[in-house]
DNA sequence: ATGCGTTATTTGTTATAACAGTGTAAGCCG
DNA sequence: CGGCTTACACTGTTATAACAAATAACGCAT
């Protein structure tokens, strides 16, 4: 998702449809992707601050495109700003926590449900392996890429929503949630019974959107508790420290 | 709504909490305050470009901070860039405009449902009084005021719900709306029956959730048939000219 | 009058320098 | 050795200049 919109609108019968613009990313566009590339990897901790002149040196480019690209940030409230205006990854608190997980209720079952709906078989099918690798990931013990499996498999069962303002409106909720993700598992595995993501696969091939959405919601409610758990720990250990 | 964090944690008995730092916004956050609000306020038409030195000369800024406003606008879509890099106030086309309107269904009912439980009985009676009054500009024929009374309504409630990550995602997605909410009562008024917004004041003042929930989600569903008539007719103007 | 080529202006982009703070570390005096 | 002051280094912020690309304007030739 680049910022510049690109139309390449070859109307009617061009026989030159070959020729697609050369796309020309901006380096603060570059410097955005990278950004929101390490904090959905978790590459990023809570609190951590990103000087400016730093990093734009460790990016090799001048302070005024990493400004921007601090700012777009900032302003998905991926990154926060301190009092001085360094940026920093912001610590996510119980209540802020919680609020994304209804929010996503909403919206990722809203995404689910037309997914019901829209979803090509292929699409069910990527879902369904994409499922089975995470299974397998956190069976050998390998959390991080099961972690980045599940957020693979949420964000492309809401792409298969088709509802791109939702979708983008989810995938920031996901990024502002990067850095907390590696104790995604830190209780084990929530799921003692049968996975909800098998759920929702059964609801998609059997084209039912109130059973799909309802598979993921369930999802989405009980298998973040490793997340919360830990956000509350570190809640009560700020409160301790004041 | 301002970037900077600004930490007032007076934490504790402190006998100096009145001595509020001083709000030193930057340059760029001034200008993004005010796109946004020329934004909501229709003073800004779809398709309308923002050159970037011609506008930061009307501000009195140079070319940078300008230009951090235009692509905060821009990471929230209430602006775009053309090919050029131009800024340009987007057309919003049918599809958008109704996944707003669903997206606007599951999270301003969600707020509602919470005001239902924690707004004050003041917050209420500002909403009853904001309501009275857009029901008089409406009467008067201020199609401009009981529009802006409108949206005011629907963010305080929002409010009330006491959300501030959902309320920031509504309330970007009213400011993507605010170039077209000018077309909002075209058809004249869309309810004949009672108006949605006394059964969402019952909603709060009886403390019932679901009725609340109900009745703004009823007011946003029938509400704004008047920018989807309009945005329908500008759809297919545009599909005839291609 | 119309189409084409050239020039001039304006566009966004990026780097850099100047600025005003703020924190930090060193140095000096007691 | 401790506390104060002074310098220095580094912070974000902003304006400006240089750049390349694209549009607009103009003049010329047909």
């Amino acid at each position: 998702m680049s910022t510049r919109s690109l139309k390449n609108d070859v109307s009617g019968g061009d026989s030159h449809a070959w020729a697609i613009p050369i796309a020309k990313e901006n380096l603060g566009d570059r410097a955005y992707l990278a950004l929101r590339a390490a904090l959905m990897s978790g590459q990023l901790k809570p609190g951590e601050k990103l000087r400016l002149r730093p990093m734009s040196k460790r990016f090799g480019i001048s302070a005024t495109p990493m400004r921007e690209a601090f700012l777009r940030m900032v302003s998905l409230d991926a990154l926060a700003l301190d009092a001085r205006g360094t940026a920093m990854v912001p610590e996510l608190t119980l209540a802020e926590l919680m609020e994304i997980r209804n929010i996503r209720i909403d919206l990722e079952g809203r995404a689910a449900a037309a997914a019901a709906t829209n979803a090509t078989t292929a699409q069910i099918d990527v879902l369904d392996e994409m499922h089975s690798r995470l299974s397998r990931a956190f069976e050998a013990g390998d959390h991080a890429q099961a972690i980045d499996l599940n957020t693979q498999f949420h964000l492309l069962l809401c792409r298969a929503g088709e509802m791109p303002i939702l979708l983008e409106i989810v995938e920031n909720l996901w990024v502002r949630c990067g850095p907390l993700l590696s104790h995604l598992y830190d209780g084990g595995n929530p799921f003692r019974e049968v996975h909800p993501h098998l759920t929702v696969i059964e609801g998609l091939r059997a084209r039912d959107p109130e059973a799909t959405r309802a598979a993921i919601c369930h999802d989405i409610e009980h298998g973040g508790q490793g997340l919360l758990h830990h956000v509350k720990n570190a809640d009560t250990r700020r409160e301790l420290e004041e």
